[in-house]
DNA sequence: TAGATCGTTGGTGTAGGACAAACCATTGAT
DNA sequence: ATCAATGGTTTGTCCTACACCAACGATCTA
């Protein structure tokens, strides 16, 4: 036999679920955050920032894996509306240190608040049990994405 | 106090992670799956089709939560690949009937096969058992809506 | 026969985001 | 003091995914 070595349990891939379910959900989204100026892609830093407390300007990048000049916009569009703070590093002057303002941290909230309705739908097909299970899986997948980023840059 | 009712656990919104490893998990896959002349976005489909076993191609719309008129073209490019399989319904000759192929089948799998470095990366966070109980979940929580999609539409 | 429905085609518009070039301020090495 | 490297910013180009609209053929239902 020319066998390739089938797999005893199928690998079970995960991508195409979460992209199914990023796209419910950010389509639900939209128009729940609308009102508070916001929009689905904002949240990400939003929520990052809080998590971490701050941040020099690339390695948020990182963390994001997003461009670097992307994110520039991004903030500035966070900056405005006055729910990030960029200040200068004492070290390095050249590096902003990003962090969530007392507004951009309320505001966070309230969006979260907003979007229980959202992931209510969403997610229905799962307990509440499962749901917190869900979450911290989630987080405890996104967290090491920090550690990593933070591995090749050691300042921080 | 003006309080508003502070929950007492936090709510806990999964969206902004959610979305967060979404993108991190189609960046990589994109070049993974260049080779194999998919992009992620076929992944949904494809897996959507395997696991309901076929569906009308206005029911996959609704699951998809994408322009019917999206669906088309997304449905044209794997039918010129001979992923999927358009019959018409016998019942209602407008329907068509979308389906797995044998095709359509073995690739999705290889695509899945060459995704597990992707994966792997992705949710290094993670032992294989909550990676596992990560995959129930969500499955869990995307199946829910064929059903409600189902609900909607009575022939299915 | 008339109206509604499923899918299809073609077209328009917009947002997200990659990428490149050029720039300033700052740092660190020589 | 000088100069290259670095962090951030601006601008501008390009592409993809997608929503949305209009019109059409085939088919079903009343």
């Amino acid at each position: 036999m020319t066998s390739l070595p089938v797999v005893n349990q199928p690998p079970h891939r995960c991508g195409a679920l979460v992209d199914h379910l990023a796209r419910r959900l950010r389509l639900r989204s939209e128009s729940v955050l609308a009102p508070l100026g916001l929009r689905p892609r904002h949240l990400i830093p939003l929520t990052v920032l809080r998590d971490r407390g701050g941040s020099s300007q690339q390695d948020l990048a990182k963390i994001l894996e997003m461009d670097s000049t992307n994110v520039v916009t991004l903030l500035n569009e966070l900056e405005t509306e006055n729910l990030i703070a960029r200040r200068r590093s004492p070290e390095d002057r050249r590096r902003h240190l990003v962090e969530l303002t007392d507004v951009g941290a309320k505001l966070l909230a309230r969006a979260e608040f907003a979007l229980t309705a959202v992931e209510d739908e969403v997610f229905s097909g799962l307990s509440d049990e499962q749901r917190e299970t869900l979450y911290e899986l989630l987080q405890q997948a996104t967290r090491k994405t920090g550690v990593e980023a933070c591995r090749e840059t050691p300042p921080c």
